[in-house]
DNA sequence: TTCCAGGCGTATC
DNA sequence: GATACGCATGGA
């Protein structure tokens, strides 16, 4: 990782991130798009607004304890993408996936977000998911705490026109204010059991819990299987996945779901 | 109009 | 344990 300080920003020149491919590729909802090369976005209640010039990604107006104690993390700037891809590139699919959106990062999010984020993206379309997320925190002016959201009903929530994700939200933010479910805890626990904590919550199965293992936890062999992924593995790998991803699928996942996607809207 | 969207709970066998 | 079906909402 290489940073100058310049004025009041940090300008990254190592290692390489597309911000489009990045913030905009499904895995966070809630960065925002406000000019040609800015995105803003949060981590908990850290603001940041974050361009792209000339291959070097700058964090306006942001101290270095902020960069280095909150966004070094939150962009995974410390793992070695280009070793992790040039392992990958033995596999022609992903050769391609990896060359398509090369500047790709995994975003460590923050977990409650996260769990209620892919929540509401079940059998859910993209823009409506950012839609609703948009609604929810716009009505609290923030990103709702468990115990915000645990006072709500599906009828107070109508607004954010979720359906029938409303009432599992609600069951998610009962379990994490009451301690059912602990998402501090789980975040330590191995895999296996992580997932099974996370399933306790209803409307919480195998898929988005695996996205909260890999998007919250940061747990890169969680593989979140949907619609796009299966798609990948009958056309690509009937067989199973290639040998040069076991133990990071996650990071492939997020290479190979950009790829797909994109060639079905092309 | 019909189909589908980063799935899951439930009923049924 | 596996398979089928309904589910709120909105865009194509």
């Amino acid at each position: 990782m290489k940073y100058e300080i310049c004025n009041n920003d940090i300008v990254l020149t190592e290692p390489y991130i597309n911000l489009e491919q990045t913030l905009d590729c499904g895995q966070a909802f809630r960065w925002i798009k406000i000019s040609d090369d800015t995105y803003s976005g949060c981590f908990v209640d850290k603001y940041l607004e974050i361009s792209e010039r000339d291959g070097r990604v700058i964090f306006v107006n942001t101290t270095e304890d902020d960069f280095l104690d909150v966004w070094a993390s939150y962009f995974d700037l410390k793992r070695d993408y280009a070793d992790i891809k040039a392992g990958y590139s033995q596999d022609p699919t992903l050769a391609k996936a990896c060359e398509y959106s090369p500047g790709i990062r995994l975003l460590k999010q923050d977990e409650w977000e996260c769990l209620v984020s892919y929540i509401f993206s079940q059998h859910n379309n993209i823009p409506r998911i950012k839609g609703i997320i948009s609604r929810l925190c716009d009505h609290y002016g923030h990103f709702p705490t468990a115990r915000e959201l645990s006072r709500e009903t599906p009828e107070t929530l109508s607004f954010l026109r979720s359906g029938f994700r409303a009432k599992y939200v609600i069951d998610a933010a009962n379990k994490v204010a009451n301690g059912e479910v602990d998402l501090e805890f789980c975040k330590a626990l191995p895999y296996e059991e992580a997932k099974a904590e996370l399933m306790k919550i209803k409307g919480v199965g195998p898929k988005v819990a695996d996205c909260v293992l890999l998007y919250g936890f940061a747990k890169v062999e969680a593989w979140p299987v949907d619609v796009w992924i299966k798609r990948v593995m009958q056309t690509y790998y009937p067989d199973g996945l290639p040998e040069c991803v076991i133990g990071t699928q996650g990071i492939a996942q997020l290479y190979l779901f950009n790829y797909v996607r994109n060639l079905h809207e092309e």
